[in-house]
RNA sequence: UGCCCGAUGGUGUAAUUGGCAACACGUCUGAUUUUGGUUCAGAAGAGUUCAGGUUCGAGCCCUGGUCGGGCAACCA
């Protein structure tokens, strides 16, 4: 259970494994993901998500689903649903429990009582303004409200008085009574209750004061019973006050412990709530789930699989240093998913027709292809082959290089599955200048498994049967910015790529794709990985694609 | 002029109680290949932020600097 020969441990396993040595907690582990109900989950998220629940997992414990909804005025119900849905999606099992801070506003309520008459909260009079302003600066010390001396029964009758609703917001707060010279800014008598005349999306309007964050995470943790509190790095500084709010109300020796670690970082986007809120409201793209978002939701409507997402943060590692990962590293990861599980197709793109002059006219043949040559239990299906095809246009060239081992003009080439060809004419289109036709010639001993096939051709196209073909949409992403790092500017906005989405209304697809359903995922041979989009229909079908496959012919030619 | 973190190839993460830096991605060769994919073989690339110190020996320990990040919502 403690150790993992194939990895070696990261901080926090390092961490666990001795507070288990100490026989901390009884040496239970228990972990959870706690997202506030304020927007979508991103890949970010992901790594969290992944992470506690691995914890969990690997130490035998538990991992709870926690919404952290003590801020009425942000959270909505449709964050809650879409959370939900990625946390199940990525295979984090909260089993029975989902539990939201607002379960505990009661107890919370009661403890502040407590504390309240013990002496160590009070009831402040002042203004935001005022309260910021004695707090001092981080090189200077707070000075203490004028209020801080009041006699816990004052304190108590006006601390009801604020839950009764007599008050209106922002008249009056609830304090924790801690240091106000503190070197920690957070320690200088922290909020604990604000007054908010707001409907909860669960309470309703039971509740007119909502505690602050510091004071109901940790309290949330310990009701839990939670072990490791994993948060991120920006919280360190508030783990003294964690600490602090556990210490008021602690009744045993168990005690959750708040760990920090690194938040992912992704080249070419942007991984903020606000900006990410930014991107959707203004409509730079269509949606959460817009297949160029780093979201969660947006990388499974692009084609990720949670398997995938899992490889990424496995590669990623766990620590506490800034960092940023190359985007190459997530689509390595879907690759290396997807290489394996992919059925194999034919679709045509950027389609050009072909003619195969010697082939018998109204002659089909059924071609037998294997549909994943990584994976021998995914059998076989025909591809009907006919005199007319459609091949990819820049599979051809009039006078090409030296390296191309494509079709050009008395080149052979194989088409995958089917004959060697010979280009011997072409037909440009009078307007335009573009290719228009190919003409070829076919050896017909050289069909795949016949011994004429055997013989070495420089080439191998992807090819569709233009009589047999389908029509499809298909939707090309870039990354959704052209900086490597678009927060860097004034502006992250003037970083965005215009070239981020391309439409391709007129590829051509192998039959056998007919009757495909949103999610299916495939690779397009020599193209990519592609999945069927949400907006796929029967009379329409639309495919994203998901990642290119590596190309070391478009690698030489950028050179 | 405060407090808290962090610093290892281009990127990310490792390095048993201190024992002459490993893995992954990326890059570059070559082989195989009916996907210019996959797979396989190999290469280049850091001497660990700097300066001292302890030690037979320091990426790991100590001291001091430098650089980077975070902290002053009635946000989380």
């Amino acid at each position: 259970m403690i150790e993992n020969e194939k990895h070696p441990l990261n901080f926090i396993e390092t961490i666990i494994n001795e507070d288990i040595k100490e026989g901390k907690n009884a040496g239970r582990v228990h972990t959870r993901f706690p997202p506030e109900p304020n927007g979508y989950l991103h890949i970010g998220h992901a790594k969290s998500i992944i992470l506690n629940y691995g914890l969990a997992k690997k130490y035998s414990g538990k991992f709870n689903l926690r919404f952290d909804d003590t801020n009425p005025t942000k959270e909505e119900q449709e964050y809650v649903d879409s959370i939900m849905e990625d946390v199940k999606w990525l295979g984090a099992d909260w089993e029975d429990r989902l539990f939201f801070a607002s379960d505990y506003f009661d107890q919370l309520y009661e403890w502040a009582e407590k504390i309240i008459l013990a002496g160590n909260a009070f009831v402040d009079d002042q203004s935001a303004e005022i309260i910021s302003e004695q707090r001092g600066t981080p090189t200077k010390p707070g000075i203490e409200s004028p209020f801080r001396n009041r006699t816990p029964e004052e304190n108590l009758d006006l601390f009801r008085r604020m839950k009764a609703g007599e008050f209106q917001n922002g008249e009056r707060v609830l304090r924790a009574k801690v240091d106000m010279a503190s070197p920690n800014m957070h320690m200088r008598d922290p909020v604990m209750y604000r007054i908010l005349h707001a409907h909860h999306h669960r309470t309703g309007d039971k509740w007119c004061v909502y505690p602050m964050y510091d004071w109901a995470h940790g309290e949330s943790d310990y009701l839990e019973g939670i072990t490791h509190s994993v948060c991120t790095l920006e919280f360190e500084v508030h783990r003294p006050l964690y600490d602090w709010f556990v210490n008021q109300i602690q009744e045993t020796d168990y005690r959750p412990r708040q760990i920090e670690f690194a938040r992912l970082n992704l080249s070419y986007t942007v991984m903020s709530k606000r900006k990410l809120l930014e991107l959707v409201k203004e409509r730079y793209v269509n949606g959460w789930d817009d297949p160029r978002m780093p979201t969660i939701s947006g990388l499974r409507r692009r084609g990720y699989t949670s398997e995938s997402l899992k490889l990424f943060a496995d590669k990623v590692g766990v620590a506490k240093r800034n960092n940023v990962i190359d985007v190459a590293l997530l689509e390595h990861s879907i690759r290396e998913d997807l290489n394996q599980k992919a059925t194999r197709a034919m679709a045509v793109l950027d389609p050009v027709k072909l003619i195969i002059a010697n082939y018998p006219d109204g002659l089909v043949e059924e071609m037998e292809t294997e549909n994943n040559p990584e994976d021998k239990d995914a059998g076989t299906r025909n591809l009907p082959f006919s005199k007319e095809i459609y091949i990819e246009k820049n599979d051809f060239m009039i006078d090409p290089p030296r390296k191309f081992f494509r079709l050009g003009p008395g080149r052979e080439v194989r088409l995958k599955g089917a004959y060697i060809i010979k280009c011997e004419d072409y037909k440009l289109n009078s307007e335009t200048g573009e290719i228009e036709t190919i003409y070829c010639t076919y050896d017909p001993d050289s069909r795949s498994g016949m011994e004429g096939s055997k013989r070495k051709v420089k080439g191998t196209l992807h090819w569709v049967s233009a009589q047999h073909a389908i029509d499809a949409e298909v939707r090309l992403f870039d990354r959704l910015f052209i900086s490597e790092s678009p927060e860097d500017g004034e502006d992250y906005k003037t970083n965005i790529n215009p070239g981020s989405l391309k439409i391709l209304e007129n590829c051509k697809l192998e039959p056998s794709l007919k009757t495909v359903s949103p999610g299916d995922k495939f690779q397009f041979q020599r193209l990519g990985y592609f999945c069927v989009d949400l907006d796929s229909t029967a009379e329409k079908l639309v495919f994203n694609r998901t990642v290119p496959l590596r190309d070391s012919w478009a690698k030489m030619r950028g050179k």
